[in-house]
DNA sequence: TCCGTATTGAACT
DNA sequence: AGTTCAATACGGA
């Protein structure tokens, strides 16, 4: 189940399961357009977390830290979960570098793998993989584009 | 098993 | 200040 998540900033795109929010990808740019999903019987679960998320992702956008978020289904591999549990620990404004994160989840020498787990994030935004930089300070890389990184940060008020 | 990472830190030019 | 290089853990093919 797919639900577009309208802001001024463009139409994210929210996908459901059973289980809560699996996904959530940046506005596409021209391809894959909201897709027929007229049709589908949206549960009342679904319609309670997509409100939950359209509110967290506008909050979020306007650098604000969400006040509540809905339930995850994140599909992952048990590293991939410890990291992405751990960058969910960084408070708004504040960021950490890939070998903070991986010392964090006690595994100092995992620090590529790190990177790789931020890549594989099905769920940017709520879990704020914008909010960790390389040593240094510097941006790294992030899978909705830097610009976004950027803006992300300095909407929080991180200066660097 | 090999390859590519959203890395890192040191050793060079 | 920029470049090269090895070490490193994990995931995908």
């Amino acid at each position: 189940m797919r639900l577009p998540v309208i802001t001024t900033d463009g139409k994210f795109i929210a996908r459901y399961t059973d289980a809560g929010l699996a996904e959530l990808n940046f506005p596409t740019t021209g391809r894959a357009s909201t897709r027929a999903v007229k049709g589908e019987i949206i549960s009342a679960n679904i319609r309670r977390w997509h409100r939950v998320t359209e509110a967290a992702v506008k909050n979020i956008l306007a650098g604000r830290a969400p006040k509540h978020l809905p339930p995850l289904d994140l599909a992952g591999t048990a590293f991939q979960k410890q990291v992405w549990n751990a960058l969910r620990k960084i408070p708004a404004g504040q960021t950490k570098s890939y070998g903070e994160i991986a010392r964090a989840i006690g595994r100092p020498r995992a620090i590529r793998a790190v990177g790789g787990a931020c890549g594989a994030n099905p769920v940017p935004l709520l879990v704020p993989c914008h909010r960790v930089l390389a040593a240094g300070k510097k941006l790294g890389g992030f899978s909705g584009g830097l610009d976004w990184k950027r803006r992300l940060l300095v909407g929080e008020g991180v200066g660097w």
